[in-house]
DNA sequence: CTTCGACTGAGCAAGTTGTCCAGCGTGCCG
DNA sequence: CGGCACGCTGGACAACTTGCTCAGTCGAAG
């Protein structure tokens, strides 16, 4: 990651569409140059991914909430473990768009959409389906002060190591 | 967002760097029908980008926190208010990934992410500089369980609408 | 000094894009 | 019922981009 790294992220980002000979262009650098540390930077892991971002509320599902679930500590009778059964409970819902363990009060925080703070009843329903969850508290998210954003991190990254 | 809206998308995101031509082939479409459909879902909102996609633990941040924040909530005597106070300040920091108000206890949170467990007082720290900010309480994130994808829901809304 | 890695600038065939066009079937409306 | 708008098809075209290769340059490290 240095500073041309973080030039051509910053590119890609601002015109996603642009190509690889239209990228170098605009670096000044070789094409070849930019093909190399696309490469470099996809082999590193840095880069995971080009796919389409999808905004849930042009979805039909302007309701953001986070969702901190308490997780039944013991394992079931059957073996699986908690966090894993409410886990692969929670990918079978569309509606949670992710979820991580955590520290503190809570055991599991999922962020999840809703069509309705009506609907949002239903999802929460469908969360709580599973026997692995003892509680769920909720939290609505009104509005979105800072998007989600990697980019400023990678400059940074960029401009130190 | 008919049946086939939804077969492009999950195609696009299994494997982004299909072209327009390519996609018509997979999907059984002529390639203009292809094109209009996602010219269509990016006018009506529904794809809002290609960037690449950066992983903050590749770029060195591999720690993730939830951050709660407490807002003062009175307007400051210059004028500023106490939500865009904090979310302006959010913004400067690159460790924030995203900032929401939300209803509940707390008034803001926000995603940050840090270079280790002690780096993380760093940025609480950075965060804690505006004086709009009361108090903060920090959830580490342990493990992710679902990785943040908007896909089901993009399948599910493609089904029913 | 030699070696190594990275960058440049160039070339080539093959493929893709953007943009047209005419034709066809379906559903809607007067 | 005729007419019309709309979306899809299949094809065409020039212009461009991609993946790949190669020789040459440059600076840093050994």
């Amino acid at each position: 990651m240095d500073e041309l790294d973080g030039r051509l992220l910053a590119l890609l980002h601002d015109e996603p569409r642009v190509g690889v000979l239209e990228a170098s262009r605009r670096l000044g650098v070789a094409r070849g140059t930019v093909q190399a540390r696309l490469d470099k930077l996809v082999a590193r892991g840095v880069v995971t991914g080009w796919g389409p971002e999808l905004d849930p509320a042009a979805l039909g599902y302007p309701v953001t909430a986070f969702l901190t679930l308490e997780i039944r500590q013991a394992t079931v009778a059957d073996g699986t473990g908690g966090h894993d059964a409410v886990a692969a409970h929670l990918a079978t819902i569309p509606e949670v768009l992710e979820a991580h363990t955590v520290t503190g009060a809570g055991d599991l925080v999922a962020r999840v959409v809703a069509r309705s703070n009506t609907d949002l009843q239903r999802v929460i329903d469908a969360v709580l389906a599973s026997d692995a969850v003892v509680r769920c508290s909720t939290t609505i998210a009104l509005a979105t002060q800072v998007a989600y954003r990697t980019l400023p991190l990678a400059l940074q990254a960029a401009g130190r190591s």
